[in-house]
RNA sequence: GGGCAGCUAGCUCAGUUGGUUAGAGCGCCACGUUCACACCGUGGAGGUCACAGGUUCGAAUCCUGUGCUGCCCA
């Protein structure tokens, strides 16, 4: 006999499955030839790459589960399936990673290592960091083509990169620009608008007075302009006022009319007053501001505090008359709408900042000074030339860098640019005519709309680690050098720099010369924003631009599986590049799964302390634990909330994770009293503490399924003796299931395959895998297997017992597999020693030698049936109504209870084969069912589906805990009763509601009324006794 | 400021096209360990479905508004 130990193992378990998979390499796929005969159908899915800036979280364990879920569940059903896996370069995160080690550990800067040494720093760390994650994939039970790994740096996706870019180039979609850009003076360059968090800090509002050149009778001497920067002033080249400051006016006034007629009273007030301050405005300020746009139009100027430059008054809209003093300093080079003012009214753009975020020389005094320096120098020279009016205190809403964490200076900076205004189009069209899905639908609207603005896509980084910019420049040459030097060269392109330069692009690695006609190309020091190589991943990992096989069979692949908040960023970009390059659409659909949050509705982070570390809970409780809680968390909600609880590692108790003691580096078990040190220790009496893993309940009854399983199994198992199952259940051989459990279970076993097949389908993992649990916990070992403990006993109906058993227990590993993978292959591995001969009816020759690559079942539809469903449920409720007794009237387990059934004819007949089974389930003991049984007197009673439980408890009953109770559910029973009455006599209802729901109201009325009737009996019997 | 979600049991979540006497898991209470599983079994308690209007014979479900929470975009 097949015996198991009593628990299941995780440990042990996972490390042979791998062992078995690599040796099978069941995850790996070749390319089908396009004339090959019969045709697969493939499915594909590229990997999310993940950064190799560090370790997995919980938020890749989730996006890695769902892809796999649907990687296996795909493969079993037959289909060619590649899962690409790879990981990402992440340029900006990962060199600051690496560069802040390199200041902590040793001191250094970038510069003073160079740029080769840093380069090959971050590929140490690159290595590093890669196995780590994908030795994380594996544990998690990730089926990638491990043998197809890729790296959005590597050679391969080098060589995309490139042709893209120099494809892009030559169709004159890249362009040079002056553009404002988001400086981050730590790290030394630009990032984009969504690598920039905003904070609100303290800060203040300076009034500056600028005073005007030769003011003539009638005319202000001075402006006064307020800013929250006064450094900026260094670089001011205009100041503005509004061109009609009446007309400006008037509008502000309608607008705040109009918003008052639909404000709700209290918020009225408020803008009353607004609209009688801008009253107060309109005749105290109006004329100067009249005459200040009289003055801008004449050319006046006003001298620049501190450096003295005449400045001219400019007329602008972005002047705001209700605000302030009217007037605006422009500062065109460090300010997104004054760089908008400095283009609408040709100002020179005076960038008077370097790289590092100190002054240049165009700061004058100042240069050299970093910016709160040069602040606090200007404020304190203002007041000294007598220049400052007035400073506020005021909250400043101010830009963050995200990844050096410091304050962004909008900064003046040659980019490069893609245009995105031709090649967005068909990006868009491809959603909006349904090529591609995006499920839930809802996200297809931001991803229509951002990609609608069509904005141009900045592309270059100011950074070292990542694709370097295949752009070379050459100043002061003729076209025909160029075209002499790459004569018969398709992969070089050029154009005009604008001046007498070219920008020389190729899709070589190498231009082959170092000089054109004597002068020297210099290739750009810029490197490409990250998305852009992962812009084009699943092509270029599929080998373009190569026609290779991988190409051929797996793209466009399937399905991208990703999080909401990359949906514009990489999605877009992916389906844009995909068509730009191929021609066609890198996916078919886009499956956006939650974000994780913690029980506050935080965001989980390692700076916060509050997230949960995978290989934690694969470790607690094993990977298929974290798997099956990820899969029931996947609902189409947009987040999913988390309790995390710290384990203590001495008495396992569980201590919830507060916004209080998440910092801590260490903690006292409040159950059993000692300390345990968490991820933030630091002091060596802390690091000497065990460490108390951050865990969470979600994850526990992922645990407990699996020990479920392992337990069924067993049983079954322990029952196999001389059976090695090798015709389960022939497909429609009726007399196969001839017992009413049984059919019952094929019935069931047919619409959850049904079911979990089309939850699968349509992404709704979290269905699916309550589906499974509640069939393979309530159904299957609750009920089905508790009724074959009788059956097993018996010699005739022992075979059947044990096939049915067998075609239960496998048909629900196989559909768990792809959500709980190594649970359910090391209970295969156990049946197929035990069981090798079986054959289920969708089986083809032979039995897998991985549950892996076993048949998705695939009951025939005729198996389900509904009436014996209904039957079923009718002996379920009176096994559930006699159980309900003996606990109320709390009767020991073994003391077996004389029960009698009174139930219509047609039950009765229907319950005849199932008396055992009630006597087993219930610790029953039938004495008589049928339409005309009754029970003792003052038996206790209980109604189900129109039968009634007599249970004839002797002297052992609590008589008046029983009229108790009863007086309390007659009267429930009646205020239903009064309730469907009423109901029923509303004309309005039963002349408007469908005939069959006046119909079912009625049936459940007299049905209440039955029970109302027997129950008053009931009653009456037992005061008379009492 | 604009957009998208969410608000259902102590906690985390289900709840199809309106037709319930609103469900699950965890937690809680009671009972139970020869009998696959205490990572278990049996039973139980626990809800004005955020709030206010409206549509309807009928609303957790549809509409409008309010409040709170979170996210995205300016």
């Amino acid at each position: 006999m097949h015996e198991l130990p009593k628990q299941y193992d995780h440990t042990a378990a996972q490390a042979r499955c791998r062992t078995l998979w690599d040796a099978g390499r069941y995850w790996h796929a070749e390319p089908q030839a396009p004339s090959a005969t019969p045709r697969r159908p493939v499915f594909s899915i590229v990997i999310p790459p993940p950064n190799v800036t560090g370790a997995l979280h919980l938020g890749h364990a989730l996006n890695n589960t769902l892809q796999d879920i649907l990687v296996r569940t795909r493969r079993m059903q037959g289909f060619l399936t590649l899962w690409m896996p790879g990981t990402d370069h992440a340029g900006i995160a990962t060199q600051a990673v690496v560069e802040r080690r390199l200041l902590e550990e040793e001191k250094l800067s970038r510069h003073d290592l160079g740029r080769d040494k840093l380069v090959e720093r971050i590929w140490a760390w690159k290595e590093q960091y890669e196995k780590r994650i994908l030795g994380q994939l594996r544990d998690l039970g990730a089926s990638c083509d491990w043998d197809r790994t890729r790296f959005t740096l590597d050679d391969q996706c080098a060589r995309a990169v490139r042709e893209a870019f120099f494809r892009l180039f030559k169709k004159g979609l890249v362009r040079r620009g002056k553009r404002l850009v988001n400086w981050d003076t730590f790290l030394q360059t630009a990032v984009s608008d969504d690598e920039v968090f905003h904070e609100q800090v303290k800060g203040h509002f300076w009034h500056i007075r600028y005073d005007v050149i030769a003011p003539q009778p009638g005319e202000p001497t001075s402006v006064t302009v307020a800013t929250t920067r006064p450094e900026t002033l260094l670089g001011d080249t205009a100041v503005a006022v509004h061109p009609e400051p009446a007309r400006a006016l008037d509008e502000a006034e309608q607008a705040l009319r109009e918003k008052r007629a639909a404000a709700v009273v209290k918020e009225q007030a408020a803008i009353d007053q607004a609209i009688e301050d801008l009253e107060t405005r309109r005749r105290d300020l109006l004329p100067l501001l009249e005459t200040l746009a009289a003055m801008a139009r004449a050319g006046r100027q006003v001298t620049l505090p501190l450096l003295g430059r005449a400045i001219p008054l400019v007329a602008d809209e972005w002047a705001k008359p209700e605000m302030g003093s009217g007037c605006v300093k422009i500062t065109p080079a460090h300010d997104p709408n004054d760089y908008d003012v400095g283009r609408r009214q040709s100002l020179p753009m005076l960038n008077i900042l370097n790289p590092d975020g100190t002054l240049n020389a165009e700061a004058g005094p100042y240069q050299g000074l970093t910016i709160p320096k040069a602040r606090a120098k200007v404020v304190a020279d203002l007041e000294a030339f007598g220049q400052l009016v007035q400073v506020e205190d005021r909250v400043i809403d101010l830009a963050h860098s995200d990844r050096s964490k410091t304050p962004i200076e909008p900064y003046l900076a040659d980019q490069w640019f893609i245009r995105m205004d031709e090649i967005a189009q068909p990006a868009l069209d491809a959603v909006t005519q349904q090529a591609i899905r995006i499920v839930p639908e809802r996200y297809a609207k931001s991803y229509l709309d951002w990609l609608g603005e069509k904005r141009d896509w900045p592309v270059s980084r100011q950074l070292w680690w990542g694709h370097r910019i295949p752009i070379w420049h050459v100043e002061d040459v003729a076209e025909s050098d160029l075209a002499a030097a790459f004569t018969g060269r398709s992969t070089v392109s050029w154009k005009s720099d604008g001046a007498t330069g070219w920008h020389v692009s190729s899709s070589d690695e190498d231009l082959g010369c170092e000089t054109i006609a004597g002068r020297p190309l210099v290739r750009d020091p810029d490197v490409l924003d990250t998305w852009f190589s992962s812009a084009l991943w699943p092509h270029s990992t599929l080998g373009w631009p190569e026609a290779t096989p991988e190409l051929a069979c797996f793209y466009p692949t399937t399905t991208l599986v990703t999080s909401r908040d990359i949906i514009t960023l990489w999605v877009a970009r992916m389906v844009i590049m995909g068509i730009f390059d191929t021609g066609e659409i890198p996916f078919r659909d886009v499956a956006i799964h939650p974000k994780i949050l913690d029980r506050y509705g935080e965001t989980m982070s390692k700076s916060k302390g509050n997230g949960v570390d995978p290989l934690d809970v694969i470790e607690a409780l094993g990977a298929d634990a974290l798997r099956f809680g990820m899969a029931s968390m996947a609902t189409e909600t947009q987040d999913v909330r988390m309790p995390v609880e710290f384990q203590c590692p001495h008495c396992s108790a569980r201590i919830e994770q507060t916004v209080q003691n998440r910092m801590r580096p260490r903690i006292d078990c409040p159950k059993c009293g000692q300390a345990f040190r968490t991820q933030w220790a630091q002091t060596p009496e802390d690091l000497a503490l065990p460490r108390g893993p951050a865990l969470s309940e979600r994850f526990e009854s992922g645990r407990n399924f699996s020990n479920k399983l392992w337990n069924a199994t067993r049983f079954v198992l322990m029952n196999l003796e001389g059976f090695a199952g090798e015709n389960l259940a022939a497909p429609g051989g009726d007399a196969t299931f001839s017992a009413l459990e049984d059919r019952w279970l094929a019935s069931r076993l047919a619409s959850v395959t049904r079911d979990v097949t089309k939850a699968i389908d349509d992404y709704k993992f979290a269905e699916a895998a309550r589906i499974l649990y509640a069939f393979a916990w309530d159904e299957y070992c609750s009920a089905y297997l508790e009724l074959c403990k009788a059956r097993l006993a018996d010699p005739a109906t022992r075979r059947q017992a044990q096939s049915m058993l067998l075609l239960g227990l496998d048909s629900i590993l196989r559909m768990l597999h792809p959500i709980m993978p190594f649970v359910t292959e090391e209970i295969w591995q156990h049946l197929r020693e035990a069981a090798g001969a079986r054959r289920m009816p969708w089986d083809g020759d032979g039995l897998a030698e991985s549950i892996m690559v076993a048949a998705w079942p695939r009951p025939p539809e005729g198996w389900i049936d509904a009436r014996t469903e209904t039957q079923f449920g009718t002996f379920l409720a009176i096994v559930g109504a006699i159980r309900e007794i003996r606990s109320r009237q709390n009767v020991p387990p073994k003391t077996r209870l004389p029960v009698a059934i009174r139930a219509p004819r047609e039950t009765a007949d229907l319950l005849a084969p199932m008396h055992a089974a009630i006597e087993s389930m219930a610790g029953a003991d039938l004495a008589t069912v049928g339409s005309e049984a009754v029970g003792a007197a003052g038996a206790a009673t209980a109604s189900v589906l129109g039968c009634d439980v007599f249970v004839d408890l002797a002297g052992l009953i609590d008589v008046g805990a029983e009229i108790a109770r009863l007086e309390k559910e007659n009267e429930k029973t009646a205020g239903f009763i009064t309730a469907k009455k009423k109901k029923l006599v509303d004309e309005k209802f039963v002349g408007k509601a469908p005939a069959a729901v006046v119909e079912k109201e009625r049936a459940q009325l007299a049905e209440l009324e039955e029970k109302l009737a027997k129950g008053q009996a009931t009653l009456a019997e037992l005061r008379a006794r009492a």
